[in-house]
DNA sequence: CGCATTTGACCAGCGC
DNA sequence: GCGCTGGTCAAATGCG
């Protein structure tokens, strides 16, 4: 399904200081959760949600990149982090993938990254990134 | 010029 | 029944 789980990101576009991502990446799915959507915030949604996946990065920035492009729809603050929530969607049309991030109130450098659906494209960035590699292959397959 | 990001406002669900 | 929290959207602004 997505290609983008092994989070190798070229960090080609934003966060070019992440040089303290070569610190230490540790993910793991913390949680899964079945369908849950509806309707809110004067717009209506389905009643049924994608599985939700459930990250947590050790990381400096919020923005991880996993090769999709995300767009920030909203910001709340929580309680039990005294740090705001940020609300991420992916930009794709045919993609209604969603992405939550939140820092942990003890460890300000957790960020826990919540995956809300499953891309139905291809990861653009990925490709864009491999396609030059892809073409070096081919090339030498041809011998 | 285009796009992504930002802030505020609005709504629905749930609790009390 | 009212209040609160959480979540989303919309418009404006800044940056590339």
């Amino acid at each position: 399904m997505e290609c983008a789980s092994s989070s190798l990101s070229a960090s080609a576009s934003s966060s070019a200081s992440s040089s303290l991502m070569a610190e230490n990446n540790s993910i793991g799915i913390v949680h899964r959760s079945g369908e849950d959507e509806k309707r809110k915030g004067g717009r209506l949604m389905k009643k049924k949600m994608k599985p939700r996946f459930e990250f947590q990065t050790r990381s400096a920035d919020d923005i991880l990149d996993d090769g999709y492009r995300w767009r920030k729809y909203g910001q709340k603050a929580v309680k039990n982090s005294m740090y705001p929530r940020s609300y991420y969607r992916c930009t794709h049309h045919t993609c209604n993938v969603k992405k939550q991030v939140q820092r942990l109130s003890k460890d300000t450098s957790i960020v826990v990254t919540t995956y809300e659906g499953i891309h139905n494209h291809p990861c653009e960035k990925l490709m864009e990134t491999l396609t030059p590699l892809l073409r070096q292959m081919q090339f030498l397959a041809s011998f």
